[in-house]
RNA sequence: CGGGGCAUAGCGCAGCCUGGUAGCGCACCAGCUUUGGGAGCUGGCUGUCGGGGGUUCGAAUCCCUCUGCCCCGACCA
């Protein structure tokens, strides 16, 4: 590929909305360009990138057994109502008329049309199991689409859906699917890794993400080192407290006016977080507040919310207003002394002792506080995120890591074919219904996830097995000699002939302009042409992440370049 | 959805408070000079000042309204 034959939409600036760097870069690359909220359009640079991703993933979705289908983007309502989830799913789920008023919906995943799929064409065990995929593009409507192809609602997707007779069949799959997606996320050369994981919206039961490790992750992970416990903080189990101190202090009601964070609180009473309790509320099942009390130094796990009984899907807090008229109070006097709504104690905050939290009365907070004693023994249960260094389940200190979620296995059961009725007819002839995985890679956010991992402050640096192109030739001041153009041409197609990936500059730009492109767009290997080096009989070699040129003799570039290649 | 912010040329921004008919840098086009790390000079193009309504002799500027985009959203619970 030649420069002037490629829509080449570098910027200088990136637009100011860009926060992350894969954001910033991706759009000073010209690698996408964004049509509206959390929807872009792929420019050339930036498809030949998202291909290569797509032909990776296809080649090992293929080597693992598993058939290539295409299904509609545009969904019929009836079978997201048969499943269920055409009320449960949100609005997330973007719906639609068509000219009859039909309703319909944009596919945010797949799960009813394969079961339907399958259904019809399943009939006999001896057709299973099987695993169909496909690579297409996704619309959620998010509530807050962000950091560009990180979090688009129109996004590109590997999801495949598996089929078995039995268990045994489904852990057989799901194991192969883990294998494959760690080669996958191996062959495009990132940091990843595989974390036990929740299943959220698409149920099921066992599951994993794969994520790529990056600061500016969304999730957290919990890890203690290598073969060791690693799941999502959302579902890692926060250590029981220890045995509870005896109570030592009266309790006493003091003035607190105008603290209410409890930072506030714990200077003007010259204490520490972890002696206060903090109490949230959040909106219950039937919309009347329930009480969450958590150690002042503690995190609000949102899955472990959820699963409480009482408490409503998705987790809401209730709303300042609510809170001051049901319970007489604003949100920086509440405690759990004295509140006559359900109350859910999280194990830390049942283990401290002599506590202060608020006294339920605008500007007074309780100090000394002890279950028990001044008020009745919780219901304890776990709420917290985990902390660094407390034990995880396997006993070892926790490392917390941010992570880019990039695929999601999961084990779903009979969740979809059995409303469905997806049903096939075993050895003895009798109606079974069908146990079902389903395995998604985030293509595009695959993408963004290799830049968020690899760039420096002049450009993206691409993992060879995802560049636009491996190589790139810069020829200085060609224009001026036709023994420079020559021979530029001539490797250039010495190159293509030889399958290598080049892109030639051959605009009329000054050298500095040319070098800051091919940084930017992170092509791998560089080759600069000049008179003074053909006056030597040699080219200047340097990789993206070198600081030197190499000299490197005309005549044996490509034998140098493909050894570059192989060992790059 | 709640809260906040922004909307002026392709991109980054100024002008708005205090109303007088739109500007800067980059990019783009032409010419000349340059040519090893985002060149210099000269000349030029580019705007329904997000849409609609209102106030006014006059609106980018003040008021109302709609739309779009961005940020934040337990840790004040």
């Amino acid at each position: 590929m030649r420069t002037s034959n490629l829509l080449l939409a570098t910027l200088r600036d990136a637009p100011a909305d860009a926060e992350i760097a894969s954001h910033r870069l991706m759009l000073r690359a010209g690698m996408v360009r964004q049509l509206a909220a959390g929807i872009y359009t792929w420019l050339p640079l930036g498809l030949r990138v998202l291909r290569k991703v797509e032909t990776i993933v296809r080649a090992e979705m293929d080597r693992a057994g598993a058939q290539e289908v295409l299904m509609p983007g545009v969904q019929p309502a009836e079978l997201w109502q048969e499943s269920g989830r055409w009320d449960k799913y949100g609005p997330e789920l973007l719906r639609l008329q068509d000219r009859h008023q039909r309703h319909f919906c944009l596919g945010p995943t797949h799960e009813e049309i394969i079961t339907d799929l399958v259904r019809r064409e399943v009939r006999s065990y001896r057709q299973l199991p099987v695993n169909f995929y496909q690579i297409q593009n996704k619309f959620r409507d998010e509530i807050r689409p962000r950091f560009g192809i990180m979090r688009a609602r129109e996004f590109l997707m590997k999801d495949a859906y598996s089929f078995h007779l039995n268990q045994e069949s489904l852990q057989e799959t799901y194991d192969l699917m883990y294998r494959t997606y760690s080669r996958i996320f191996d062959r495009i050369g990132l940091d990843y890794c595989a974390v036990l994981a929740d299943t959220g919206n698409i149920g099921g039961s066992r599951s994993h993400e794969f994520h790529v490790l990056a600061d500016s992750g969304e999730d957290r992970i919990v890890l203690t080192g290598k073969g060791g416990y690693a799941a999502n903080i959302e579902l890692t189990p926060a250590p029981a407290a220890g045995a509870r101190p005896a109570a030592t202090a009266v309790m006493a009601k003091v003035a607190t006016a105008g603290k209410h964070t409890i930072d506030e609180v714990c200077g003007l009473l010259n204490t520490t977080p972890d002696k206060c309790l903090k109490t949230l509320i959040v909106v219950g099942k039937d919309g009347s507040p329930v009480a969450l009390v958590l150690r002042g130094d503690h995190e609000l796990n949102r899955v472990k919310a959820e699963s409480l009984p009482s408490v409503r899907t998705p987790l809401a807090f209730a709303g300042a207003e609510v809170v001051r008229t049901s319970l007489g109070c604003s949100v920086g006097s509440l405690g759990p002394r004295g509140l006559n709504i359900p109350l859910y104690v999280d194990n830390a905050a049942a283990g401290v002792a002599d506590f202060v939290c608020g006294a339920n009365e605008e500007g007074f907070h309780l100090t000394g506080v002890n279950w028990g004693r001044d008020l009745a023994e919780p219901q304890v249960t776990d709420l917290r995120n985990i902390c660094a260094d407390e034990a995880a389940p396997d006993g070892k200190p926790a490392r917390i890591a941010r992570g880019i979620e990039v695929g999601h296995i999961f084990q779903l059961g009979t969740k979809y074919s059995e409303a469905m009725k997806a049903h096939c007819l075993d050895e003895a002839g009798r109606a079974v219904t069908l146990i079902m995985g389903c395995y998604g890679i985030g293509v595009s956010r695959v993408v963004a996830a290799a830049i968020e991992q690899n760039h420096d402050e002049r450009g993206i640096i691409w993992p060879a097995s995802i560049a636009p192109f491996q190589v790139a030739l810069v020829p200085i001041n060609m224009h001026k000699s036709e023994r420079l153009r020559a021979a530029v041409e001539s490797l250039y197609q010495e190159l293509t002939a030889a399958g290598i990936e080049v892109l030639v500059d051959d605009r009329r730009e000054r050298p500095g302009v040319m070098f800051a492109d091919m940084e930017l767009l992170g092509i791998p290997h560089r080759l600069v042409f000049s008179e003074r080096g053909l006056d030597a009989g040699t080219l200047e070699y340097r990789t993206r992440r070198d600081t030197e040129d190499r000299a490197v003799p005309v005549a044996e570039a490509l034998s140098f370049l493909r050894a570059q290649l192989i060992s790059v």
